[in-house]
DNA sequence: CGTTGTGAAATGATTCACAGCT
DNA sequence: AGCTGTGAATCATTTCACAACG
């Protein structure tokens, strides 16, 4: 089974980022329209419950290999298993969530993390009045135990779900005993050494995205949109 | 006072799309910086402070004006309340939450909207064991009241925490009593006509562009990166 | 002198357009 | 006929480099 790894890969062209972002879409809707016939879907199709053209979403998938078949169209099954597999949610992962605050309670209770093969290992948190609570199954534990979880269980991933002016320190403390990714929910941006993979979700800049998007009269998504409709 | 709607300014280049994200950034990090002196922070040291350039720092900011000082740097009491005004975070907002589901509860308990302008007007869910109980000071009212509550209270902005399944519907009825622009957590693309403005979090997506970073071993934030370091 | 604001150059991403396969 | 994959062209964004300013 091949990797997408840069080692493992004779030479593949560089992704534009935005390539990735829409990978998650496409599967997406594929996923959404698991009913079924038809067994097969175009690119323009793809593209039209996207708000994408066709040769955006060709030349997306073309960076990643020959999935399409001409004539017909992409294989739902096949193209949904070769987006899992470069998206790397084909295998599963593990995560330790720090702070189980009102962010840290919702990603733990959302059912698309198991769906998506992301297994919570841990909960942690500073707060006396949390830690022995239950919250989605999961014992609560002190924050003093992050480190040995870690070294104990390995996840690879640590979801930074505390207040801002703790969001650094745990990360630090995250990064040292070995998490290979951080999914950041305070509205700081951390600073780590280059080991360690980073995507955040902060709701003011979503927020202040909108209000900005409302003022100026801007309508749809935006970031899904063709630049060049027609 | 002007706006910086594109009828009140005499006209004005377009603005990158990744522009606005980033001055959201900005803003984030004067704040944090809320301490005293310095007065004043340059573009470089702005930049260092996020991962970016300095001539990107001073490029987004031109687009909207000339708030800089040469020589000096850019004040910090004068950026903010200019980068407060051009995301419309120094008017206020009030927002219809639908869904008092996980996500749901985790936006109404975030203290974070409250200081950025945003009011809670009122919160609905369809769940009959969720109607009646109190979440974050707000008593959860029927979803069938979602209409009447629009029309009376007129809130700017609705909140769409519902499942996938309900997403699409919430947002029809949204838009037909009239808010201007939708936050949405549900991982479905939402098909709305040109009247709305749409910002779209998903978490499933962001747990995918994690694993696809640490499978390849991408490092950092990505979006935030200089492209031509050095 | 350090720093901004900004054209011009360089880089990146999207769309076009069409050869080639089914 | 319908569709993919892709080089070339177009469009968008970032970086460079420097004149002008305090």
């Amino acid at each position: 089974m091949m990797l997408h790894s840069p080692a493992s890969m004779p030479s593949r062209a560089k992704i534009p980022r935005p390539t990735v972002k829409r990978l998650s879409l496409y599967l997406r809707e594929l996923e959404s329209q698991a009913t079924s016939p038809p067994r097969t879907i175009s690119s323009r199709q793809l593209g039209n419950a996207l708000g994408l053209t066709d040769a955006q979403v060709r030349k997306d998938l073309a960076y990643f290999g020959q999935f399409g078949h001409p004539g017909v169209g992409y294989q739902f099954s096949e193209l949904t298993t070769e987006l899992r597999h470069i998206l790397g949610t084909d295998r599963s992962w593990r995560a330790i969530v720090v702070g189980a605050g009102n962010i840290g309670r919702a990603v733990i209770n959302s059912e698309h993390l198991a769906n998506k093969g992301f297994a919570i290992i841990a909960v942690v948190d500073s707060d006396p009045g949390l830690i022995g609570t239950t919250v989605g199954g999961h014992r609560v534990r002190p924050i003093s135990d992050l480190t040995s979880i870690i070294t104990a269980e390995n996840p690879e991933i640590g979801m930074v779900a505390v207040p801002a002016n703790a969001a650094q320190s745990v990360t630090d403390e995250l990064i040292a005993a070995g998490v290979k990714g951080l999914l950041n929910f305070a509205p700081v941006r951390l600073k780590v050494d280059d080991s360690v993979a980073i995507v955040s979700v902060d709701l003011t800049v979503s927020l202040e995205q909108l209000a900005y998007k409302i003022t100026l009269g801007l309508t749809g998504e935006g970031d899904e949109t063709p630049r060049h409709p027609g």
